[in-house]
DNA sequence: ATGCACCCTGTAGTTACTACAGGTTCAAGG
DNA sequence: CCTTGAACCTGTAGTAACTACAGGGTGCAT
């Protein structure tokens, strides 16, 4: 209701339940988005529930992703920031997914490292019934 | 002081914060490990101070080293209750370095798949200063 | 006796949500 | 028109593993 001839738009509206199912994420968490200035204070009904369109959806979309591709929420907003100014440099897009790259890898090398420190420590270990026991050692002594 | 010929111990006792040093933490972490239960309640000084021997100097770098090598502190719980029991197995170590392992094998898969994406996004960008954007148009895409 | 490094407790902040409790609104069926 | 039940609302607290205070007390060396 409450349409006069102002606000005709053919978009479709969406309740916090539809586009928590077209992101693949709760309800809370789009709450959490807007407290956060992730999204925006959306409109309301008269009842005070909140009322979404495509763009709302669009913007959950591309948080949703960046997420996914492990960006933080900091870096999120800081992409979402150069997709809301008029004229940002794609050039600083890339640079922050290199950026992001570059701690994806080193985090990879890291988790590597502990694979392999792992493996060396079950490797040792005799497995048996006793108490005696290769992975105990190594964890008790002293560092290095 | 208030050493009468019962506690002779030839073993010399550590502040809070030399055990802080010697496990390369904060010394809050070692209280924070205190409330955890995964360091026992020391005994203290007159004044307070906690007091500490070379027991709970292994204790603590046994929790630094298992949570170096990406334990849980739920996990280093149990490793230390194993390690407490009169009876423990070395095969159930084993077992849960080994299932922890997997876990690290599971990241590691993901990160990989991570890496590939963010190579393929940057990849895809022109990077020049215009607002059109690779990278932007695959994260405003609806998913799959 | 005094200075200063260290220690004490307790609480709040971090990340990115999740999970309630306790109440209100909406849309559909009768 | 009325009722029912799903979905919505706010606000608060919990998660992991610490870290960072504030506001005070202790211990040792000079």
């Amino acid at each position: 209701m409450a349409s006069e001839m102002a606000s005709e738009k053919a978009f479709p509206d969406f309740s916090i339940g539809d586009l928590a199912k077209s992101a693949a994420c709760r309800v809370e968490t789009i709450r959490y988005y807007e407290r956060a200035r992730l999204m925006p204070n959306p409109p309301r009904t008269e009842g005070g529930h909140r009322v979404y369109d495509a763009d709302h959806m669009k913007r959950l979309t591309f948080i949703r992703r960046a997420r996914d591709l492990g960006f933080t929420l900091d870096q999120v907003r800081s992409l979402l920031a150069l997709a809301d100014s008029a004229d940002f440099a794609c050039a600083d897009v890339k640079a922050m997914t290199l950026a992001h790259r570059n701690d994806v890898r080193q985090k990879l090398a890291d988790l590597q490292k502990l694979d392999t420190a792992l493996a060396d420590l079950a490797a040792q270990c005799e497995g048996g019934q006793g108490q005696v026991c290769a992975i105990f050692d190594a964890l008790f002594e002293a560092r290095h």
